[in-house]
This record gives structure tokens, C-alpha cells and sequence, in this order.
DNA sequence: CGACACTTTGAAGACGATCAACGCCGGTGG
DNA sequence: CCACCGGCGTTGATCGTCTTCAAAGTGTCG
């Protein structure tokens, strides 16, 4: 019991929570695993759990009618899922989670959270809080996707990723596989590909799976301002570290 | 105040709060008017308030380094600005907010909204549900960018903005001109004016800023079905339909 | 070894952006 | 009253970028 309350601490989400608060989610909640390759839940579920990532990588994504496979997240360790279903009347989920990698998860019933949250004031806070970023990200990225050429988002990406991984610019290894990223790109693989080419003129050098930064200046430069830097991934960052060893 | 105190509860973000939370509401906030064309920030200007849209619209936007303007949101009566900004530590605006028309909005000033929020519980849980409604649609939007040709995400568009605005389908105006619709939706001013040929096959008629949807049901199935009809539009509508007078 | 998923490369095609020109107003000023 | 202008919308032609389709190389795991 006081490893899961420990767990709990660790997890920005839940990190400066009261005593009181401490022990109720301890009480109302699970850690569970999930092997690489299962769901979470599928399309058409009910909306049953909230969740945070302790350990690992989910992927958010839905199939089009034609079957192609449109991944619109990818969660790490820190972040919260559905927290956005906390208030809503929706009862089915409309998207698929699946373990990209072996996960571990704090789940809480919605239920319970929206029974509760009122009583919670510091949990409240970092939901919103939470969903404020989340929101933030999405309309940066969708400035991206209209403003910016495939090669720039790229490169964005890869420079959040070092940012928010806590990555050595200097040399790291692609965390997923370039399929899974092109995807999380809303681009094609092909298109990906061939933007690692041009990504060389601009100071970052990709072969195989192996990241780096050849010149920050360049690279810097390339990409937009608003992702150069938040200070915001400073929590996600001591909590990844503690997962890498 | 009397008439304040009414107004705040026209607004859905404000509808069912406890007498004691309306009270603190008016006695905290004030109604201002903006004229069409001024500015309720502009980029760089420190973040105050927190706003609810009465009447008229709002264009939040942002210019390009090239002086291209690129519209990241039409809001209108019932919508909130600066939700997201509540839990942030950050401090100056990254975007513009334009009067469109002629507006009136409530102000609320940030800084008391972050004292007080625990102690308005229903308050709180409405600006959690408004802005994962928020994020669900810019979602949503994404996944439209990507996968959705031009001319679906007009129809999509046009088809919401009947639903939300609480228009006739037989027939309605366009509520903005076209080229403040092309670039809420990314696009060129010249692709929307081809795209809305296209529509006529679909069952949309666009004649100068006439819009009738000629054939439901081809249109319908035109467009992605998450777009056709969600419930908590209801809120909008009937408040639309009360500045329609 | 062979199946299979992942990645790269090439060539063709589609779609939207861009550039340029024109018609259509509504307003302004001579 | 007319001439001129600027903002807006349409249309056509061209261009660049990303997708699509096809093929072949790479790697892993049974």
C-alpha cells in the first residue's frame, strides 16, 4: 500500500496532493500492467477508467473506413488519460488505446472522480491544469499541420521529443518505430523517409534509429519558436529519468 | 445589477451556480463592449482577463512572420476566452482577439478567477467540461485536416455551423464574410471559393453568402459522422436564439 | 531458411497554394 | 454626379508538395 502511495507521488499529476487526498486515491484506485500489444480499451467501449501512465507508451489512434490506422496520441509516463471524459455525458469511447510498449497504469473510475473531484481541490487544479496544456499542444499542432512543410514538423518533433524524453541531443535512438511516428505525424511513412534526407542540410542528422543534433544553431532556427523550449516538461523529464534505469 | 446577475445566468458556463457563487461572480466581474474591429488583446499584452462571450463574434488569431493572418478560432455568444489560461504561469498573450462584430463580453479578471476557483465548485467543473469540450473539437479538427479533403471540411463546416448558430437548412447567410471562413479553416480564400462548386453535387447550395442544403442526406453522408449533430449544442441555441430578438 | 513487418527509393498523380487578372460593390472625394 | 479606390470574391494557369502505387532492400523471429 504505501509503494502505490509512493507511486502516487511521483506522478506530477498527484504530486502535491494532501494527506487526506493521498489516501482517498490510494483507496480508489489500481496500478495495473498491460503487455505490449494490448488495448486499454477500444472504440465503442464504455468509458469506464481514468487513467495516468506510470510506465511505457500508449497509443491513441482510430481506423478510418478504409482501414488505415490515424494514431492522434502518443502517452507517456505522467501523462493522464481520458481525462477529458471526466466531465461528459459521453458513454462510449470513440478511439482505441493501445500498449506500445509494456505499461503500467494507475486507473481510477470516472465515476468515482466525478463524484469526487469536488472534494479534491488539488487534483481539480492539475486536471485543468492538465487539460489546459493538452489543449495548448493541439492547437500549436494544428498551426503546424497548416502552416509548416512535412520536413519542419519533423524536425519540430524530433526536438520536443529530445526535450520531453530527456534525450542527449548529441546522439539518442528513436524511442518508436518511424511507421508509428509518421503516423503520429499525420503523415506518410514514404513522406517521413524522405524528410530524414533533407533534415541533414538543417543540422540533424538521422540513420537508422539514431538521432543527432549535428548543429543546434541550424536546427534551432529551422523549427518554430514555440517549440524550442517549455518549461513545462521539467516534471515529465526527473520522471523519466527515474523509469530509464 | 439585477440585470447582470440575469445575464450571468443566460450564459451556460454560469447557469446553475449556488446564489452565493452568482453573487461573488457579479460583484467580481464587469460587462464591456467592444466596437467591431477592436482588439481585446493583441499579442505580447499581458494576460487579465477572463472572458465570456454575450454578444457578437470574436476572431482569435495570430500573424505569421510573412504578415499572413491565420484565425485559430471564431468565438461566439456562450463561449469562453482564456479558459486554458487560468493554470498557466504564463504570463503574455501569444495570440490576438478581434472584435468582429460588435461585442459585449463579461471580464473577470485572471488572477482572482486562480484565488477563487476552489471555492466555486460548480464554476470549476464547468470550465473543466468547457475546455475538454474545447480539446475534443481541436481534436477532432486535427484529424479533419488529415484526412478530409477541402471540400469535406467545408461541408463539414457549414453543416456545424447551422447546428451551432441555430440555422434554417433550407436557408441561412453565411455569418462571416469568406474570407474570415477560409482562414478559420486553414485554407485559401481562392480553394473555398472553388470547393463550394463542388458542393452543389453534394446536395450544398452556396450562392454569394446563401447557403441551403438542398439534399440532406447526400450531404450527410458526405461529411463525417462525428460532425453530424451532438447533443451540447443545445446550450448555444437557445441562447442564440434569444439575441436573434 | 522463409515469412513478415519495417524501411527506403522511384515514378506518377492529386490536391491545394500561389500568382495574376478581372468583376463587383460601397465609400470617398473632386 | 461621376471617377477613383480598396476590399472582396471569382476564375484560370502554373507550381510545389505530399500521397499513392510499386518494387526492392533490411531486419527479426519463428
Amino acid at each position: 500500500m504505501t509503494i502505490k502511495s509512493e507511486m502516487l507521488r511521483t506522478l506530477p499529476l498527484f504530486s502535491d496532493l494532501a494527506q487526506s487526498e493521498n489516501a482517498l486515491l490510494v483507496a480508489n484506485s489500481r496500478l495495473k500492467d498491460y503487455e505490449r500489444g494490448t488495448f486499454l480499451f477500444m472504440h465503442g467501449d464504455k468509458i469506464i477508467n481514468f487513467y495516468v501512465i506510470c510506465r511505457g507508451t500508449v497509443q491513441i489512434f482510430r481506423e478510418t473506413p478504409d482501414g488505415h490506422e490515424v494514431t492522434s496520441d502518443l502517452l507517456i509516463a505522467g501523462d493522464a488519460l481520458n481525462a477529458d471524459k471526466i466531465n461528459t455525458e459521453k458513454l462510449a469511447h470513440t478511439k482505441n488505446a493501445r500498449a506500445v510498449t509494456d505499461v503500467t497504469v494507475l486507473e481510477i473510475p470516472i465515476s468515482w472522480m466525478q463524484k469526487n473531484l469536488s472534494n479534491l481541490d488539488h487534483l481539480a487544479a492539475h486536471l485543468m491544469r492538465s487539460l489546459s496544456d493538452r489543449l495548448h499542444s493541439a492547437q500549436i499542432e494544428a498551426e503546424h499541420q497548416s502552416t509548416m512543410s512535412a520536413t519542419q514538423i519533423v524536425a519540430c518533433y524530433l526536438q520536443q521529443l529530445c526535450m520531453l524524453y530527456g534525450f542527449d541531443p548529441d546522439g539518442f535512438e528513436l524511442p518508436y518505430s518511424k511507421t508509428l511516428i509518421a503516423s503520429r505525424l499525420r503523415i506518410e511513412v514514404e513522406t517521413f523517409s524522405r524528410t530524414l534526407k533533407n533534415l541533414r542540410d538543417k543540422g540533424i542528422e538521422v540513420n537508422g534509429t539514431h538521432v543527432s543534433f549535428t548543429d543546434l544553431q541550424k536546427a534551432e532556427q529551422f523549427v518554430c519558436k514555440q517549440c524550442s523550449l517549455s518549461e513545462d516538461c521539467q516534471v515529465h523529464l526527473s520522471l523519466h529519468k527515474a523509469n530509464l534505469n
